[in-house]
RNA sequence: GGGAUGAUAGCUCAGUCGGUAGAGCAUCGCCCUUUUAAGGCGGUGGUCCUGGGUUCGAGUCCCAGUCAUCCCA
């Protein structure tokens, strides 16, 4: 054939100079490389459903997907499509497609897009197929896809082409799944309970409402400096003051620091306020809550992870004062403690310590570095210390700690809960108080959200507030290990320069 | 910021003592009408991460750097 001939003549040196020739040569055809609507088709998990396998009328079917496997075997064809819902065979002859078409389907590669009609049947080995009858060309893949066993492994290629990942690899696509349906089980539950989501600014003139540092950037229009908030805190406690009772917000904080298995620069959190709540009103909510989507989503409470490790959500969650839990590991003197004991015994516990630390900070050390990890099942630590926490209310009974809670679940901090401060005068104490310790976070020149206090002094409804770590939450629901399994696109060194 | 490990064909990976760059998959050609990680035969395909150095000769040894993973701070 001169096909074949001029073909080797020309000598193609890579694969998608290959496929530009086909393409070439599909349009010279006029048949489109790049195919349009093709609408009709069934998902192919329904087709596996709906077939009967006792009845002698034809079973015509619509599919179409991309191929992911090609097996030529002379004048008969197999191959796998693909598509959001699964897979399925497919069986072609040059009985059962015109010679122009069967030569035409030759043609086509793994990782093409087609469209396909024809008739369910089951082959000799027991395999539910589509013998193809019509197929339409829907879009050419330029480049070859990843191994078909091995699939993509190559983790830095697997976030930098998620799409490659998507297509190759199930057990990813499942989790981003999986993400998704939690949080569509989230906004349903809130929904149920009447909770209003709400947008708040995610660029902002100063960033508040969290100890982190912000990415800075500048509006041109009113040429002043702005800020990606590192919390939406500040404006939902506005939103309270302006009579909003039950409020939240699902969206994306930027954090400008360090990236690990558990941080991305960009994650995702839902802020939840509760008017005339308060932090005892947050536990039973996130207990609920989490409870809720473990069992809409995944059908159980148990969460296995491994051999070693399954996480058990059922209620009530293990509550434990922030004192107490440190004591379990530091010794129930630990409190009793001259700043130099404790220095000597955060030594000797394996903590990195040094002459400068505060009784708070050495003991905090203790808790992040020794404790937070360990605490693998649903845990409420409560009752901290109050300089750590600088939005929430103080214990009635104790005016140096705060009426909050920490979840943690899977040895991560999951969601913070307060009984939200709304004492005008205590919080501009507070605020005042952290800039004088100069707290990560705090704006250097000193600056304090006048406006948010303004707002405060106009009257704030006593409140539960609460902040769930959305990427964390689905990290320990689904098992998976690094956030950049579960976040799509998550933040790379740019590759080149 | 420090340490460990890694980077070789589009993908998954070998590469011995420093001596012509390899396999499987994909791709192209031929054979093959029930295969399914199809099979058989033959081809195409390489900035061995980058830049230096040692050497007659470097994927391999040395130095510096880039990117990534894990651990530590």
């Amino acid at each position: 054939m001169s096909d074949n001939n001029k073909e080797v003549e020309v000598k193609e040196e890579d694969i998608f100079s290959q496929r530009l020739a086909k393409v070439q040569e599909l349009e010279a055809n006029d048949i489109k490389p790049f195919g349009e609507k093709f609408e009709g088709s069934s998902k192919i998990e329904d087709i596996r459903n709906s077939y009967k396998e006792d009845i002698e009328e034809l079973q015509p079917a619509q599919v179409a997907g991309r191929l992911m496997a090609f097996r030529v075997m002379g004048k008969s064809i197999f191959a796998d499509i693909k598509d959001s819902s699964g897979r399925i065979q497919l069986y072609a002859n040059n009985k059962l497609l015109s010679a122009d078409d069967f030569k035409l389907y030759k043609t086509l590669n793994v990782g093409d897009i087609v469209g396909i009609e024809g008739n369910l049947f089951i082959t000799q080995k027991g395999e539910l197929t589509i013998k193809v009858s019509n197929f339409k060309l829907l879009s050419k893949s330029m480049r070859p896809l990843p191994e078909k066993f091995h699939g993509l492994t190559d983790v830095q290629q697997r976030y930098r082409q998620r799409y490659l990942d998507l297509i190759m690899n199930d057990e990813s696509k499942q989790v981003f799944q999986q993400r998704f349906a939690i949080i569509r089980e989230l906004r349903k539950f809130l929904e149920a309970q009447d909770f209003l989501e709400v947008e708040t600014p995610m660029l902002q003139p100063m960033s508040g409402g969290a100890a982190a540092t912000p990415f800075e950037t500048h509006y041109n229009a009113l040429n002043c400096p702005m800020f990606m908030r590192i919390a939406p805190e500040l404006y939902l406690k506005r939103l309270l003051v302006g009579g909003f009772e039950k409020v939240y917000e699902l969206n994306r904080n930027f954090r400008n620091e360090g990236m690990s298995r558990r941080h991305n620069p960009e994650f995702t959190m839902v802020e939840i306020y509760q008017a005339y709540g308060d932090c005892q009103t947050m536990m039973e909510l996130v207990e609920e809550l989490v409870t809720t989507i473990a069992q809409n989503v995944f059908g159980t409470l148990k969460i296995k992870h491994s051999d070693e490790k399954t996480i058990d959500l059922t209620r009530p969650w293990r509550r434990v004062t922030y004192k107490e839990v440190i004591m379990e590991k530091a010794g129930s003197d630990w409190f009793e403690l001259s700043l130099s004991d404790k220095i000597k015994k955060g030594k000797e516990l394996g903590i990195h310590t040094d002459d400068k630390m505060t009784d708070i900070e050495i003991s905090n050390e203790i808790y992040e570095k020794l404790i937070e990890s360990t605490l693998i099942q649903p845990t409420f630590v409560t009752r901290l210390p109050e300089q750590l926490v600088p939005l929430a209310k103080k214990c009635e009974d104790d005016p140096s700690l705060v009426d909050v809670f920490e979840l943690e679940i899977n040895g991560q901090e999951i969601a913070p809960g307060y009984s939200e401060l709304n004492d005008p005068i205590e919080q501009r104490k507070r605020f005042e108080e952290q800039v004088k310790r100069g707290d990560e976070g705090v704006d250097e020149s000193g600056k304090i959200d006048e406006d948010f206090l303004t707002a405060m002094e106009h009257g704030m409804p006593p409140a539960g507030g609460m902040g769930i770590g959305i990427d964390r939450l689905i990290m320990m629901l689904t098992g998976a290990e690094s956030i950049r399994d579960v976040v799509l696109f998550p933040q790379l060194r740019p590759k080149n320069q």
